[in-house]
DNA sequence: TATCATGTAGAACGAACGTTCGATAAGCCC
DNA sequence: GGGCTTATCGAACGTTCGTTCTACATGATA
């Protein structure tokens, strides 16, 4: 008996946040074995990754799993859930007292690419597993990626509202997704920027384009033809 | 025996096209099984799919499908292969004879989205199947893709030449390729728009941005802050 | 010391996996 | 008509899959 749906604060009815040191020797066994998975769905994707990688990655035998979750599936949703629900939070903090329609923009894009550097393996599972959950779990998971949108949605008509522009503001912001969550597909702690200079400049690019002068000081637009 | 490592104009040694309307009779029926997985790798995923899946989608027995490729892992790479050189090659001939470097992108932007949206499911199998060849397949793929890289970076290049720009063309570069590939999982034939007028507006966020206008008729910028 | 919930693991379940085997038609050349 | 090649199939191969059953420790409580 017991597994994910038992009275504990990562899994079942409660709130669901783990910080993983802190709740019970439960939570926090639980909240290490999502660190494990996260790992191995990164690197071999959901289907890809047996339940007797996740008991190696583990060091915990293949029954002994199934005391903390009752599925595969549901793993793939606690992790996707927490991914998720951090970085809505973070975001609504760091919004709270910016007023500037240019600057919250720029903010979004800041938490945004800073979670996923820092959590680069989760929001990777998060973006390519995106369509594995079915009915119930991947419900709730697409209506808080559905809120997310909506609050970029809100942050981009705001900025057009604010400087009189004309576009549309769908296809910026999934323009913008784009942007953001391709990174998990190249970017290289060795070579590449951190997560404020890149906010910086995919900033740029999003608000002023590259003919503008992106990272560089305002350059004079030299027309060919 | 047989199996794709045949002497046939689709699979084994030689030139790898196939507009699934000509050659041999072998090359138009692997032609329609690939078009028939490309389908499901596309619904369920490489991992996800069987190869009783393909042999269902296909009307074809399981050991009928062995006839015609000798691995599911291959069939994956006869379908990346053929999607990315047909890409490739509709590229240069476009590029041929345009000089002006800001056209060059665009004309950059037009054919990639319009291959993505005429071959929606194909690209999805493409970018999300990405990493799964191994070895001697998947180095072969990723030497197409870092030379489609090298072009787009070049083409950038060139614009940054002209117009006397400063700014990381690499991050301008996977950026736009961010947004463009992002687009397979939006994109809603129904109420999205056409790859051209997709093309126009991705082109004038990369090179302009939203707060310069957009699609709409430039516009006047009102400062907040 | 006996009892009880909490954890953990070995062994097995039936189902599904990718692949191969041997047989069998149908069409062509001699 | 006999011997190739091409194309297709049913049946099975051995393996791995997600999951479950049962037993067995452990530490706290009574």
């Amino acid at each position: 008996m017991a597994s994910a749906t038992r009275s504990s604060s990562l899994s079942g009815r409660s709130s669901a946040r783990v910080p993983a040191g802190q709740g019970s020797r439960f939570d926090r066994r639980l909240a290490k074995i999502l660190e494990h998975a996260t790992e191995v769905f990164c690197e071999k994707g959901y289907e890809g990754a047996s339940m007797r990688d996740l008991s190696r990655a583990s060091r915990m035998s293949l029954a002994g799993l199934y005391y903390y979750f009752d599925s595969k599936e549901k793993l793939l949703y606690l992790i996707q859930k927490y991914t998720f629900t951090t970085i809505l939070e973070r975001l609504r903090e760091r919004l709270g007292g910016v007023h500037d329609p240019e600057q919250r923009v720029r903010i979004f894009i800041q938490n945004h690419l800073e979670y996923f550097l820092a959590n680069q393996k989760a929001v990777k599972v998060l973006s390519h597993e995106d369509d594995v959950l079915k009915n119930g779990y991947g419900a709730e998971i697409a209506a808080i990626k559905r809120e997310y949108y909506r609050i970029c949605l809100e942050l981009v008509d705001e900025l057009k509202r604010a400087q009189g522009l004309e576009f549309s503001s769908r296809i910026a912001v999934l323009s913008l997704f784009g942007m953001m969550n391709w990174i998990y597909t190249w970017h290289n702690a060795r070579v590449d920027a951190d997560a404020g200079e890149l906010a910086r400049e995919m900033g740029d690019i999003f608000l002023h384009g590259v003919c503008r002068g992106g990272a560089g000081p305002q350059a004079k637009r030299v027309r060919v033809m």
